[in-house]
RNA sequence: GGGCGAUUAGCUCAGUUGGUUUAGAGCACCUGCCUUACAAGCAGGGGGUCACUAGUUCGAAUCUAGUAUCGCCUACCA
């Protein structure tokens, strides 16, 4: 059998996704195992593949394969959601490309180009999950447009309308003016602009003095109904009662009085322009001011604002500029850094508009999402988004979940001809409703009008790990009560508000439940200039050339070597070089053992059985380890462990301590208890990489066809020696010593060496002689009481050690290495020495701490001790 | 403006309720090796007054306060 020297990742990989698929073994099905179940954070239609995805779904794939193999009934259930805005401006745009303008299709046309698109693109991205290896039960695959799960979204919107937490009201909105629709304040992004403040002159009426008013919008002022200073301001006290003219058009607005205004900014005289800004808006409400809105939904000056009708708010910017200061009304302009929010989906300035939307109330929903993060119903990893979370959750606002689109879930109410309006499941039914209540209209389905508005798309990922179960539609089913609550949601910190909280209100609102155990946050994958990697900055390895580069393994570990979690990931393609490097020493070890000949009659060398002993005892305290590091979901560091593990441990110690001799068979007892601990280490590695321990299993031992290692159960942490552990740590040293001295002194590695050991009354335990003899390529190994004359020496611990060698030994090079050690023992000495002379130390530090220190000393002691004896021998 | 968090080796990070041989890992780096599993490798090695200052303590990377720098969240200074 000859197998390539080069591991190649691409030939296995797809032929045992493949397998697995037919094999069914990622599906899932109620029984009476425990389950462990976790939805996916389903990624938006329009999306493909990143590395943000990539790190997501990578601890997703480990934590389920693990539980899988663990006992577990491991259900990962994929999806995608529709996305409303971005997907209709995806579709709006592909439209445009076909001379298609949005406004000439009816909706339901609208719609049926949106399906055609989501049918075209909207599975890309859960295809190339599949070339990552990720375990999701496919025959689950949800969709939030899907038939159940938009049901549940109207279901919970009419029962919520019916609690009094839907409203519907008018409301100082965020205004995307590009997508034409209202947003969420979580879809807003404040960024810090470089923009101008512009002083501006209202002259007083009937007077001839003005009133000076700083404004970084100056177009607005064509919406402006009044203008307000602090009552406390002295300056201002005279224009009591007093009007102002609004440059341009001439219109008379009032001077008001509220100590909103900061005296000392600007001018500390503010314009008040109460349809386009939240501020503005609120004074407006007190003071009773008219609301002049000049925008029109696409951002263009409308009527309203009598002059630039038609024209774009920041045309219109730059050219009253210019009419200001050409007509005198212009004092000054000022560069000024300020925020301003932006679209998170379109990038575009956000307008605050005026408008009339959907609401819900968050106050009451917001209180028990609160209290069980914060008692640790819900556990967060790391836990210190805890506090971020208790922050918004304790200044949270009412959610805006309405949206001028046509892509979503349509907001089920029913307007009357009399104004009125029914919230209801179907239009049948808000008819009937309807009729009810009004029996005099005598109405008719056709007097039915619905809302044209959709829903916010969170309002329908909310109830995500529910409604995959149809658990709101069919509370009592089998599926919701088997899987849920899930096990943990693995996301990123960004949707921490968007998506977590409020999944957790929906749990406890519509399940008495929560949704998910555990939250793992992982970090933000950045390039190595710490930017975030984003399709604009074109800094984003795409994710399925990586895999063809360094195999999916090789990625999937790359990306989770150095990624903490919470953490963000500087991602660098040297980290899948690590993964595809690691793959082939896998392969090439598996390899080594296969190329071996067996032969049932040799007996167990010592060594090898040393070697056993040690490693069995060394897995099984590492993998107690691992298991810890999972149990608080540190994944990096199980990693880190099973790296060194595999690669130092058993690789490097391991492989090379009960190798034959080149070309000599291997007795069979060591060569079933090496495949045996290579299978272990393969079932241990399987989450992570799914691939390749796949392959290695299955090449070491043949197995039938029904077996597989995702499906094999995990090995169990078995007895470990502590001494067995600590003598072969003992056999390292002295073997990596004498590799020092053979390089220190140019002895050719073929060359044989001896060693000699004082023990000075140590235990030693012997049975690793014959170990060490084979590792450093020693003639023998003996004990001695004296120096060993013409040697090289090295202490472990308190032992003394030495090499003879046949060149003359350079006396004072050595007498200077010993010098060093000492020194560093004498400066170790001093500082344990400061501790033990100090009273209130020895009287105050716990018994167990003195004696350490009691022990470093004698320590110290006996190695200087030794080390001067030396050091007198080589001058003598 | 408010809140949260960070600062440990060239880089990315651990360091578990203050004490376990005067700080650990991976990568990178340096030296020597094509030693028949693996140069995508092997063997060995160097490298940090734990951001700064003061304090608490017998003892501080770890606790407290302040300073500096950075990051994230949040807010109505036009």
């Amino acid at each position: 059998m000859t197998i390539a020297t080069k591991f190649n990742p691409a030939e296995i990989e797809s032929q045992w996704y493949k397998h697995w698929m037919e094999k069914k073994y990622f599906n899932s099905k109620p029984d009476n195992r425990e389950p462990y179940t976790v939805v996916i954070p389903p990624p938006n239609v329009t999306g493909i593949l990143h590395m943000g995805h990539m790190l997501n779904n990578t601890i997703q794939d480990i934590l389920v394969r693990r539980a899988r193999m663990m006992g577990y009934n491991a259900c990962w259930v994929p999806g995608t959601d529709h996305a409303s805005i971005a997907t209709e401006a995806k579709v709006v745009e592909k439209l445009r490309d076909e001379g298609i303008d949005k406004q000439s299709l009816t909706r339901e046309e609208f719609l049926e180009h949106a399906w055609e698109w989501k049918e075209k693109h909207g599975g890309i991205i859960l295809e190339q999950l599949k070339k990552l290896g990720a375990s999701c039960d496919w025959e689950r695959t949800k969709f939030t447009m899907d038939k159940d799960l938009s049901d549940s979204v109207i279901k919970v919107f009419v029962d919520m309308y019916n609690k009094g937490l839907v409203y519907r009201g008018i409301r100082m909105v965020n205004w995307d003016p590009k997508a034409n629709t209202a947003l969420s304040d979580e879809e807003v992004i404040h960024k810090e602009v470089q923009s101008k403040l512009y002083y501006l002159n209202y002259k007083i009426e009937g007077e001839d003095g003005h009133i000076t008013i700083a404004t970084t919008r100056p177009e607005t002022i064509l919406g402006d109904t009044a203008i307000c200073v602090n009552p406390n301001d002295d300056r201002f006290a005279s224009y009591k009662g007093k009007n102002a003219i609004v440059p341009l058009i001439g219109r008379t607005i009032p001077i008001i009085f509220d100590d909103y205004v900061d005296m000392e900014f600007g001018t500390g005289a503010l314009k008040i322009t109460p349809a386009h800004d939240v501020n503005d808006y609120n004074l407006g409400l007190k003071h009773k001011l008219e609301v002049v809105d000049i925008f029109n939904p696409d951002g263009t000056l409308n009527e309203s604002a009598q002059l630039y009708v038609g024209k774009d708010r920041f045309v219109v910017r730059k050219e009253i500029v210019e009419e200001l200061r050409q007509k005198g009304f212009l004092q000054k302009e000022e560069d000024y850094v300020n925020k301003v929010g932006f679209s998170e989906r379109t990038d575009e300035v956000i307008e605050p508009k005026i408008s009339l939307q959907w609401f819900l109330n968050m106050q009451e929903l917001s209180k028990p999402a609160l209290e069980v993060v914060m008692d640790n119903t819900v556990a967060f990893y790391p836990e210190k988004f805890k506090s971020t979370y208790a922050h918004w959750m304790e200044n949270i606002k009412d959610w805006c979940i309405s949206r001028q689109l046509w892509w979503g879930h349509r907001i089920p109410a029913y307007y009357l001809p009399n104004k009125e309006y029914i919230v209801a499941e179907t239009k049948e039914e808000a008819l009937k409703i309807a009729q009810e209540k009004f029996p005099e209209l005598d109405l008719q389905s056709s007097d039915l009008e619905q809302d044209e508005d959709v829903l916010d798309t969170w309002f329908s990922s909310w109830l995500w790990p529910i409604s995959v179960f149809d658990g709101i539609n069919n509370p009592d089913n089998e599926e919701i009560k088997y899987y849920y609550p899930t096990e943990v949601l693995v996301t990123a910190p960004e949707i921490l508000f968007f998506w977590v909280a409020r999944m957790i209100m929906a749990g406890l609102e519509y399940t008495k439940e929560i949704p998910f155990k555990h939250v793992y946050l992982t970090g933000i994958v950045r390039d190595k200039q710490r930017r975030k990697m984003s399709k604009s900055l074109g800094n984003s390895p795409d994710p399925i050339e990586l895999m063809g580069i360094y195999g999916a393994d090789g990625v999937r570990i790359g990306m989770l070597l150095s990624s903490p979690a919470g953490n963000d990931l500087l991602f660098d393609e040297a980290l899948c070089e690590q993964g595809r490097n690691f793959s082939n020493k896998i392969w090439n070890a598996m390899r080594l053992v296969k190329g071996w000949q067996v032969d049932e009659n040799l007996p167990q060398p010592l060594y090898a059985q040393t070697s056993i002993e040690w490693f069995e005892s060394h897995l099984n305290k590492t993998l107690i380890d691992i298991n810890e590091a999972f149990d608080k979901y540190r994944l990096s560091d199980a990693l880190m462990m099973l790296y060194k593990l595999i690669w130092d441990d058993f690789c490097s110690w391991y492989l090379e301590a009960v190798k034959p001799a080149y070309q000599q068979p291997i007795d069979a007892k060591t060569y079933k208890e090496t495949i045996d601990f290579f299978e272990k280490l393969m079932q241990i590695l399987h989450p992570f990489m799914p691939f390749i321990t796949e392959e290695v299993w299955h090449t070491l031992q043949s197995k039938n066809d029904d077996e597989s290692i995702m499906i094999s159960s995990m090995p169990k942490p078995g007895k470990f020696d502590k001494n067995t552990i600590t003598n072969f740590e003992i056999a390292k040293e002295i073997i990596a010593n004498t590799r020092t001295i053979r390089q220190e002194k140019n002895i050719p590695n073929r060359d044989k060496i001896e060693i000699f050991i004082n023990k000075h009354n140590n235990e030693f335990d012997e049975s690793l002689n014959d170990l060490i003899i084979k590792l450093a390529n020693a003639e023998n190994l003996e004990f001695t009481d004296s120096n060993v004359e013409n040697s090289a020496s090295f202490r472990v611990g308190t032992m003394e050690c030495f090499v003879p060698f046949s060149q003359s030994v350079n006396v004072e090079e050595e007498i200077a290495k010993i010098d060093d050690e000492i020194k560093y023992l004498e400066g170790f000495l001093k500082s344990v020495m400061g501790k033990l002379s100090n009273e209130k130390f020895v009287n105050n530090a716990p018994p167990k701490v003195v004696e350490i220190e009691m022990k470093k000393k004698a320590d110290a002691e006996e190695k200087i001790r030794i080390l001067t004896e030396q050091k007198n021998n080589l001058k003598a």
